[in-house]
RNA sequence: CGGGGAGUGGCGCAGCCCGGUAGCGCAUCUGCUUUGGGAGCAGAGGGUCGCAGGUUCGAAUCCUGUCUCCCCGACCA
């Protein structure tokens, strides 16, 4: 993408009501724009990181065994009042009248529908178990929106719904959202804590929610180093003895550890910190299966009711997330899982022919190579290239400068660290095609 | 919802107390000079000061109401 053709509104100075680190960099980077409280648009680079995430999200929740589909945003309220959650929610659901007068809701979360949609096909134990997911914009009426798209009211979520047949096949099912969240935060970059959760408002008994630790988080936790100590490997390669081994040591929000009479963590090994929550599983057995009336007959002819979990994971905080965790004081430092283009390819001199013409070509190249970059070719001074590459934090930076082509070099940087070499032209388009 | 703060060109701010018809920096546009880490000079465009009402000869400045946004707390991906 040539920069003259793109969208990237970047910014010097700090808009005045950012917070936080990752809200700052947001702005300032172009990635997305404020509409009011809590709802923001997705600029085009943000919109790249976005599905680059999303995309993360997919492949392990798909290679975990779930199959996607896409439920809508707008949901009729009738539906609510089966389960009894229409008047349990409160004014956190937006609710809404359409022309007819018919009650309506802009989706919180889709426990109900995706029950409903279930028991208008499924009826028998031979199609169970089933997790069904889908990626689709929420939208909750929060008391206080707050750093940015971190606690925004409308946010995208990935949202799993498993259906088991008895409580061993709901285990079965919550271990594998389990594991499938362990890899995919790993593969984001992330250190995520899991953290034994109280159910809350959903209800049942079985949940656990994943915390990414920094300073800016919303939640304080106490927890076990040991937790630290797992290694990013062992969580890409996460089994069912992974979460014996992470559930067995000690995690719990303030709330709830200050419940716990005796912590069963030697003090030295108690940690306390902050956590951003991006994850939350629940196992809540026939809490919906029963209220929305949906059975499938079992082997022996019986009606059961299934047993369900849902999983959920803020993709679209999970951005906020990665920056608040990979940052540094020039701008943002996308780890490449996720960065809206792997490289910036700098033409330094834009009014230098010459010049000009051979970052073209080396453009041209990685374009067919398949590298996805972001071509700067404005007629701009070298340090504000400069400057907006690093604060938008391309995992690589290309130089091309009348410098480098009289010694037949092009400079090649890395954003993380910020290593710096010379090749030739060929050999750093080899580097960038690997 | 309770407590605090703020709305003035795209962004960041000053002016408001002591009413007199809007200013600074950045950004933008033009020209010239520059060009390997956010350039210099000269010039230009862009706001009627969140909105409504009131006081006054006159309101960004005073009064009343209202909307919006941000921060702290109780809730959540």
């Amino acid at each position: 993408m040539r920069l003259t053709r793109y969208f990237l509104p970047v910014v010097r100075e700090t808009p005045a009501d950012a917070q936080i680190v990752s809200h700052k960099l947001m702005l300032r980077a172009g990635l997305i724009r404020q509409t009011a409280a809590g709802i923001y648009a997705w600029l085009p680079l943000g919109h790249r990181v976005l599905r680059n995430i999303e995309r993360i999200v997919r492949e392990e929740q798909d290679k975990a065994g779930a199959v996607e589909m896409l439920m809508p945003t707008i949901q009729p309220a009738d539906l609510w009042r089966q389960s009894g959650r229409y008047d349990a929610y409160g004014p956190e659901m937006l609710r809404f009248p359409d022309r007819k007068g018919s009650e309506m809701l802009y989706g919180p979360t889709n426990e109900e529908m995706i029950t409903q949609i279930f028991l208008g096909s499924v009826k028998s134990y031979r199609d169970l178990p089933r997790t069904l997911y889908h990626i689709q914009w929420k939208f909750r009426d929060e008391v206080r929106p707050r750093f940015g798209i971190m606690r925004g009211r409308e946010f995208l979520m990935k949202d799993a719904y498993s259906f088991d047949l008895d409580e061993a096949g709901l285990k079965a099912s919550y271990a594998a959202m389990f594991v499938a969240y362990l890899r995919t935060f790993a593969r984001l970059g992330l250190q995520a804590v899991p953290v034994r959760a109280p159910t809350g408002p959903i209800g049942g008994d079985l949940s656990h929610e994943f915390h990414i630790l920094a300073d800016t988080g919303e939640s304080a936790l106490f927890y076990d180093a040991a937790l630290e100590d797992v290694s990013r490997d062992e969580l890409l390669a996460a089994d069912a003895s992974t979460i014996a081994r992470l559930t067995g040591l000690y995690a719990m929000e303030e709330e709830e550890h200050a419940k716990v009479a005796d912590c069963p963590v030697p003090a030295d090994r108690l940690r306390s910190r902050r956590g951003i929550e991006v994850g939350h599983i629940f196992a809540f057995g026939t809490k919906y299966s029963e209220s929305m009336g949906l059975s499938v007959q079992a082997a022996d002819g019986s009606q059961v009711h299934p047993q369900m979990g849902s999983y959920g994971i803020g993709v679209s905080r999970l951005m906020g997330a990665i920056i608040e965790a990979s940052h540094d004081d020039q701008g943002i430092v996308w780890p490449a899982a996720v960065a809206p283009f792997q490289v910036g390819l700098i033409n330094m001199r834009a009014d230098d022919g010459s010049c000009a013409s051979a970052a073209d070509e080396i453009y041209g190249r990685l374009r067919e190579a398949g590298v996805a970059t972001l071509y700067d070719d404005r007629d701009e001074r070298g340090g504000a290239k400069f400057a907006t590459m690093d604060l938008i934090g391309l995992p690589w930076q290309l130089i091309v400068g009348p410098k480098g082509l009289e010694k037949g070099v092009v400079e090649l940087k890395r954003r993380a660290g910020g290593e710096r070499e010379e090749l030739s032209v060929e050999s750093a388009l080899a580097r960038l095609a690997a």
